[in-house]
RNA sequence: CGGGGCGUAGCGCAGCCUGGUAGCGCACACGGUUCGGGACCGUGGUGUCGAAGGUUCAAAUCCUUUCGCCCCGACCA
């Protein structure tokens, strides 16, 4: 395409909105625009590269004899009713009424809508399996719509569902999707892990996140070299460091208005790993102690596991409920139900006193207080891996993809049913499968740029090659660039030429803002001489090469 | 939802503290010189100062309310 026919409105400045490296990139380098918090329009170049994610993961799931339906983005309440959704989710679902005053939603997702489907046409084992898919906008009234297109409001998903007899039949289907979504991400250049991840409000029994490591990322994962661990940290499990164990006897200390682990760890010289943190959380069956070593945070989707859902105490219940204040609170002595991390079993520990302004050096866990001992600490860099007991390395990410084994969370409510070899009546086992093209978009310049701009993967860059004819006043340039034009266009190569009537330097800095991986640049001189340069836009490397022989040369890098 | 920041020309910003009727750079239009890494000179157009209300002779500026956007946190199939 010829770059004066084509939208591309380049920013010179980054606008003051944008923070994170993918957003300010496809605002300066023209791709995306924004209508208001967490809501896009892309632009030519932008849909050029939606759709290249599209085509790689429609090729992929066509292999793996996905079927791609629509559905609508519209809902009646009754489907999501049935399966408890409509009230347990908050206000992250967009609700509406038509004209009649009937309850209606914007798809956040489309489990119910499929296996609403599903439950009214499949009858017998034998029209399974099926596994369906589509590449629909999904709604979501986030509460913090951030960092460009990597966090929206609506926006595309691939997902898809998968039916099957039996648990057998579940696990054939989710190594189907973990293969394809292996070559998606692959093929799309992006570097990614594969981590076990919680099902979350999605239910269902395990589930795994496909993650491109970022320091946009959200979430962290835990990762070990070793053996291959990896999950999301939000239920990754990690064996603390080990301290040693001090022959302390027990002992008062006065440490006056010195509060937290922190504040006393350096009072008295001693480090965060031999403190025992106490955090008084109020549950819906009240107020328990949770207990984990100084040096680590309390997880709370560990704890929400044991005890149910849970918030931290406010000051004043601290004081009612323990008869101390905050910074204080020890494990011992308490009526109320203590949650302890397993690795405060051993050792010997400073901690509170439950008295103002002390805390005590020699407390021994078993002895001196006892809990129920949960898992309920954050992995962190330093601990080691649960499994082979190598050390876990902390990585931030950005979630592309995820895949959950669902089992019967939907097709039991809303009665999708299959008849066996024996004509009894059994629910589908079901999974389902999510990848968002735009945070593999944004994931991809994230993990791939540079101070000038993008370096597009060959696979999703919007175009194969940029041609930059330098000098347009130049009649031996244009015929020059026009022949090689439509040479490459007949061999199938997507080119974007900079015909404008620019100066050299503002095709240059475009170019490397938009990011194609490979640049044609016709300077006068070079023409002269029967040459022309072909460069690569992540190296710089660039190479002369005859006129002739460009189009064979350009093609052997495509 | 809690905390913080910001809304002035298409974009980036100054002016606000200490009220006097809006400015700079880029972009844009025209003319000229330039032409391999965001050129230079000259000329020119561009604003409900986010919105509403109030104080005042006078409000971009002070006060109140409200809306929007961004960041941190909470939350997040």
């Amino acid at each position: 395409m010829r770059f004066s026919k084509l939208f591309i409105p380049t920013l010179r400045e980054t606008p003051s909105e944008a923070e994170s490296v993918s957003h300010i990139l496809m605002l300066r380098a023209g791709y995306v625009r924004q209508l208001a918090a967490g809501l896009y329009i892309y632009l030519p170049l932008g849909l050029r590269v939606i759709e290249k994610i599209n085509k790689i993961l429609r090729e992929e799931m066509n292999a793996i004899g996905a079927q791609e339906i629509t559905m609508p983005v519209l809902h009646p309440a009754e489907v999501w009713q049935e399966t408890g959704r409509w009230d347990a989710i908050g206000d992250e679902m967009f609700r509406l009424k038509d004209r009649t005053g009937r309850d209606m939603c914007l798809g956040m997702t489309h489990e119910e809508i499929i296996t609403w489907l599903a439950s009214k046409e499949i009858r017998s084992y034998r029209d399974l399996p099926q596994i369906w898919y589509q590449i629909q906008t999904k709604l979501r009234d986030e509460a913090r719509p951030k960092s460009g297109v990597l966090r929206t409001r609506e926006f595309l998903m691939k997902d898809s569902y998968s039916f099957d007899i039996d648990e057998d039949g579940l696990e054939k289907s989710y190594q189907f999707h973990a293969d394809a979504y292996h070559k998606i991400f692959s093929r799309c250049g992006l570097k990614f892990y594969m981590v076990e991840s919680d099902p979350g409000m999605m239910g269902g029994a395990t589930a795994h996140e496909f993650m491109a490591p970022s320091p946009a990322g959200e979430d962290e994962v835990a990762l070990c070299d070793k053996c291959g661990y990896a999950a999301n940290v939000e239920l990754a499990l990690s064996i603390p460091f080990e301290i040693e164990t001090k022959n302390w006897v027990f002992e008062e200390i006065h440490t006056p208005e010195k509060r937290t682990v922190q504040e006393v760890s350096r009072f008295l010289n001693l480090k965060p790993e031999y403190f025992i943190k106490s955090i008084l959380v109020i549950s819906n069956n009240g107020p328990v102690l949770a207990l984990v070593r100084g040096d680590q945070g309390l997880h709370e989707k560990k704890l929400s596991k044991i005890i149910g859902e849970h918030r931290p105490a406010h000051k004043d219940e601290v004081k009612e409920i323990l008869g101390i204040e905050a910074g204080f609170i020890g494990p011992m002595n308490h009526k109320i139900r203590v949650v302890s991390d397993p690795c405060l079993k051993q050792g010997i520990y400073v901690s509170g006193t439950n008295k103002p302004h002390y805390h005590a050096k020699g407390i021994k866990p078993g002895k001196d207080f006892d809990a129920e001992w949960h898992d309920i600490h954050m992995a962190k860099s330093g601990d080691s891996c649960p499994k082979c007991n190598a050390p876990l390395r902390i990585e931030k990410a950005i979630e592309v993809g995820n895949i959950f084994r669902l089992g019967t969370k939907y097709s039991i409510p809303l009665k999708a049913n299959y008849l066996d070899e024996n004509g009894r009546e059994i629910p589908i086992i079901m999974g389902s499968y999510g990848i968002g093209p735009a945070r593999i978009a944004a994931a991809a310049i994230e993990q791939n740029y540079d101070k000038d701009g993008i370096i597009w993967p060959k696979s999703i860059a919007p175009f194969d090659v940029e041609i930059l004819p330098l000098n347009m006043k130049d009649k031996n340039t244009v015929d020059i660039v026009e022949k090689l034009y439509q040479d490459l266009t007949e061999k199938g190569i997507e080119v974007l030429m900079d015909d404008r009537d620019e100066r050299a330097g503002i095709k240059f800095k475009d170019a490397d803002l938009i990011g194609i991986p490979i640049h044609i640049i016709l300077g006068e001189k070079n023409l002269k001489e029967g040459l022309v340069e072909i460069k690569d836009r992540r190296t710089r490397e660039t190479v002369r090469v005859t006129i002739q022989e460009v189009s064979e040369k350009v093609t052997e890098r495509i």
